[in-house]
RNA sequence: GUGCCUGUAGCUCAGCUGGAUAGAGCGACAGACUCCGACUCUGUAGGCCGCAGGUUCGACUCCUGUCAGGCACACCA
């Protein structure tokens, strides 16, 4: 676990407490209280590598002018040993540091060294966390909302375990409860039509249950269904392929029955689905939840039975509700409605308590969609009830996303009519450019996603881009090593000749992905690499351009092929991360 | 009506717990290879950081109000 810009900051630190301790040893300060005070990293790189505030900081407990305080800590301040070779005094006050060149140089041996393995950190110090994303309704096919949230979730949970978390990540599978009920009598209604005579000839004119069930759907005048249940194509299908098997036997069972035999044949297909389709687009769960099991074990009714202990239940006009008001929601909330059946608010409980109590994870992490955003209070309400920190259940509410092709907005398949599915999405553009544009904005923010920049293979593309800088450092290696220049590592001393600002900057920025890692665990804001990739590609290429390998002086040739190395292996962990695609050759 | 989210360059978006002259990509315009992958790079133009107050040495950042857009407000899930 390495991380030079921490350490970097942590032994400035050090430095700037010495010299103040100093400063009080020989009676120029008092011994006041110090201040907090900050160490940054300027934009401007004039500004150094590293600035602080120290000086302004200490101006009012020290009754001084901060560039006065300034001056004597750069005075009192011993560099001789440190990673720091010079300090200056800027602005109102800002005391900037300076790295030493030797700083540079390991680092990049540092990156070498450690390879696949550079970026990690043990920040999480190996704490359990479940990220449950997706959890699609197995009634029907994912959409485009689900395909962000696969892409997020899934490269969340991927961060965080180079933050030094323990991840599960999971799929909720609601499989019991009312749209179970609902596909059941889609699917039933749609029995009872193709039984019926008027499918009869219908059927003899297509040969595949696809075009059949396109053609049913088509003809709503013909085959009406009521506004209650799901009308897609895919149900046609089902109850067609289930027709093909039994025929219309089911027809002379009761309704319950026929419901029942239908779920039971189209739902597994379903499910199986959802995980052939998400594994295609590379996310692969630990775990697939169903909610049928907090039924059949008895969970329900046990988490309402804690609820009711815990006090903060009432009954009201014959159903049980929960005072999720004491907790800030904005009202309380129905468990049992008056009928005697839970909402689905209860398994829902169950189900978090399961997570945080039952399996024992520190952390639980939902991924929603805004639509959802109301229902976090109470569920943080319920925890509440049952004794869980709320903070431990942590939710990252995604803003819808906008298609758009042509300049337009993309709302519909042109087929269906329906919204555009996540299997039509992946067959449109490449699953690289997916999984890499779902993350590149922050989830929390609308998001315009330009499907034609998708397929695009130049530098406007930004996984193109990235990806061609990997290929691009692959293809300089390989002629290297085709004309006989062997690539072994170098000494600190001799990478010393890396002083180009655009060989600085690279190594600053290559220095910095540890740093990333942690911010992208802490905000759970997996884009932040999707951008460092980006942007470490753009300061290769600027390097590159800038700095000639072939022709320059051996020593240099070699310590410019170091960096291409490290540069390689940074551009190779992030898009591991991601999961995508990091070709050697394009 | 109430709550949550979002307003930053023509467009899409960054901007870390308040810091120095507000950034990037695209688009526009002007350039760079007989030379390591031009799928690249360089430069120019473009901003009352929605608006108005407040907090302080300092505000895109924090607080209050206000305007605009999205979403949500079931004994549906």
């Amino acid at each position: 676990m390495i991380n030079p810009i921490k350490s970097a900051s942590a032994e400035l630190r050090e430095l700037l407490m010495n010299a103040l301790g100093r400063m009080t040893a020989e009676g120029k300060i008092e011994a006041a209280l110090l201040p907090t005070f900050n160490i940054e990293i300027p934009a401007d790189k004039s500004h150094g590598d590293f600035a602080s505030n120290i000086a302004m900081a200490c101006a009012k407990p020290l009754k001084s002018a901060p560039r006065k305080i300034a001056e004597m800590i750069c005075e009192a301040i011993i560099l001789d040993g440190s990673s720091f070779e010079r300090v200056e005094i800027a602005g109102p006050g800002f005391i900037n540091f300076f790295l030493s060149q030797t700083w540079f140089s390991e680092v990049v041996n540092d990156v070498i060294d450690n390879g696949s393995e550079y970026g990690r950190t043990d920040t999480g110090r190996n704490k359990k966390i479940l990220v449950e994303f997706v959890s699609a309704n197995p009634t029907g096919p994912m959409h485009i909302g689900n395909a962000r949230g696969g892409a997020i979730g899934d490269c969340l949970s991927s961060v965080l375990d180079w933050a030094g978390y323990s991840v599960s990540r999971e799929f909720y599978v609601n499989d019991a409860g009312n749209q179970v009920q609902k596909f059941g009598k889609s699917l039933d209604l749609r029995y009872s039509q193709i039984c019926s005579e008027k499918c009869a000839d219908l059927m003899k004119n297509y040969t595949s249950n696809e075009e059949f069930a396109q053609a049913v759907y088509d003809n709503s005048n013909e085959f009406p269904m009521p506004d209650d249940v799901y009308l897609g194509a895919d149900i046609i299908v089902h109850a067609k392929n289930f027709y093909d098997i039994h025929v219309d036997k089911y027809m002379n069972e009761t309704e319950e029955v026929r419901r029942d035999a239908l779920c039971t044949y189209a739902m597994p297909i379903n499910i199986q689905k959802l995980e052939d389709d998400l594994g295609k687009y590379r996310i692969k769960y630990d775990t697939w939840f169903r909610e049928s099991t907090l039924h059949n074990s008895g969970a329900v009714e046990e988490v309402i039975e804690l609820l009711k202990k815990s006090g903060y239940t009432y009954e009201e006009e014959g159903a049980l509700w929960f005072k999720s008001s004491e907790f800030g929601d904005e009202k309380d909330r129905v468990l049992v409605r008056a009928n005697g059946i839970p909402t689905y608010f209860v398994p829902d409980i169950a189900y978090h308590y399961n997570k945080l109590c039952t399996r024992g994870f520190d952390t639980a992490i939902d991924i929603l969609g805004a639509d959802h955003h109301g229902y976090v209070p109470r569920m943080k309400a319920a925890l509440q009830a049952l004794g869980i920190a709320p903070e431990r259940l942590n939710v990252v509410i995604m803003q819808m996303v906008l298609l758009m092709k042509n300049g337009e907005v993309y709302k519909l398949s042109k087929r269906s009519g329906k919204a555009v599915t996540l299997e039509t999405l992946l067959d449109e553009i490449p699953i690289d450019a997916a999984r890499f544009f779902f993350n590149l904005r922050e989830a929390n923010s609308h998001f315009e996603f330009d499907l034609d920049l998708a397929i695009e293979q130049s530098s406007k593309n930004p996984v193109y881009y990235v990806q061609y800088a990997h290929a691009r450092i692959c293809s300089i290696l390989r002629n290297f090593e085709s004309e006989g220049i062997a690539l072994s590592k170098m000494s600190n001393t001799a990478l010393n000749i890396l002083t180009a600002p655009e060989e600085k900057e690279l190594i600053r920025f290559i220095a910095s992905l540890p740093n990333t890692v942690d911010s992208a665990a802490k905000d759970y804001d997996p884009s932040k690499i999707t951008r460092y990739s980006v942007e470490l590609a753009s300061l290769f290429h600027k390097f590159y351009d800038k700095c000639r390998i072939k022709g320059a002086e051996d020593e240099l040739v070699s310590a410019r092929l170091s960096l291409c190395i490290a540069v390689k292996t940074v551009l190779k962990n992030t898009l591991d991360m991601l999961k995508i695609e990091c070709p050697e050759k394009m």
